[in-house]
DNA sequence: TAATATTTTTAGCTTAGTCTAAAAATAAGG
DNA sequence: CCTTATTTTTAGACTAAGCTAAAAATATTA
């Protein structure tokens, strides 16, 4: 069993590796887990122990199978409860992310089944973000802005950049929400500006608009 | 904030509070939290400190008002939660304690509001325990067994002291479950045997059922 | 490539929460 | 009411996880 602190060193380091794809230096996860390189240090040494990851004094780490496991499956319960905590708490999408850094340390393989299960086995979270499946795998599927799509294109909407109250109103009206199936219609040069079909209704939506909305296109 | 161990330690006295009605002893403690009595004195100095609860040397503690609401909450939170456990993701009555133990420490006023609603604000879990409300005030109602009951005595089922699978067949055969009313129509002095109505239907139950069934009177 | 800057590690200290062993207070029994 | 038993507290040590300050390794640059 890991602990607290443990996971999410490794919660960390699988999102490091992610970004920079490959080895993941001390200083890099001392800052996105705001502490000090020495606890990084530490605390690397132990999970190398613990055959989670690799590690050589100064050469940064890389998790092994098993730590990339256990990482995925914490981030697995962390978007199922966003999913929980949006879909049936009825919270926005940007008042969940503290609550669900506490639930996603609950250990209870039954409550992951059944509150996967509960939601109807949701692939998104609500930020669009994958949710890993029960053996730690990501549907890779190419997530991007709306804004880089071409004409005819079509996408699915997974999420949004931007998340203030403004910006989830306007997406309302126009019934614009996680699983809209999206198709650009025409894209302008010069500014931008899209039109695009939701549904049977056709719009224009602006730039701005347009490089706030993630779309998964297949 | 109080820790982990902090609220545990609190929750641990309330319970004891209630069952000696007073005063609760070092060693009390020790037993219920599965410790030792040198950790108990340490806590409950340090939580004398914070003015959560009372203490003297060799004399025992009290929680004080402020501590006594911060343990009702603490298990509002975890009878809450069984009730989700069992209501939405459709866990047996047996099987939740160990989860709502962890779920009870999550920190978040916003979602026990939320989930209390989601759930119908429940005054009761799925072992007739009553939840305590957002003060800390529990509705003090008599539950006792219904073989404690009299002829003619009214009640609410309200829970179950055994719950083995057979006994909670029986029950559903029989259409008893949580919030059900009975009515005792009779009760046999020789062998505690009872007849009861449950609806439009009487019948008989034996002593040994009516010695696992509790029922809320008013 | 030598000097300087940056990164990483080590050493030693701190806090929360636990433990054991021994001392002190209280309770019980003759 | 004195002796023994029980309960409670104290003292000192341990572990996990963090920190600071200094040393060591690596990177950068003139």
């Amino acid at each position: 069993m890991f602990s607290l602190a443990e996971e999410n060193y490794l919660k960390a380091i699988y999102h490091l590796e992610q970004e920079h794809n490959g080895e993941v230096s001390t200083n890099a996860i001392a800052d996105r887990m705001d502490t000090k390189p020495s606890s990084v240090t530490d605390m690397v040494q132990k999970l190398a122990e613990k055959e989670v990851l690799s590690y050589k004094k100064y050469k940064g780490t890389l998790l092994t199978p098993s730590g990339r496991k256990i990482a995925a499956n914490v981030i697995r319960k962390h978007r199922l409860w966003e999913v929980f905590l949006v879909e049936k708490l009825n919270f926005h999408w940007d008042e969940v992310h503290d609550i669900a850094e506490q639930l996603e340390h609950i250990q209870s393989e039954e409550l992951v089944v059944r509150l996967d299960k509960f939601l109807g086995h949701p692939d998104f979270d609500p930020h669009g973000d994958p949710i890993p499946d029960k053996h730690g795998n990501v549907k890779r599927t190419e997530k991007k802005l709306l804004s880089e799509c071409e004409k005819n294109q079509r996408g699915v909407c997974v999420g949004v950049k931007e998340s203030s109250g403004e910006f989830l109103q306007y997406l309302d009206k126009r019934k614009i929400s996680i699983g809209t199936k999206i198709k650009v219609l025409g894209k302008e040069f010069f500014d931008g500006s899209m039109i695009i079909q939701v549904g049977n209704d056709q719009f224009f939506i602006s730039k701005k608009i347009a490089e706030n909305l993630y779309v998964q296109t297949n």
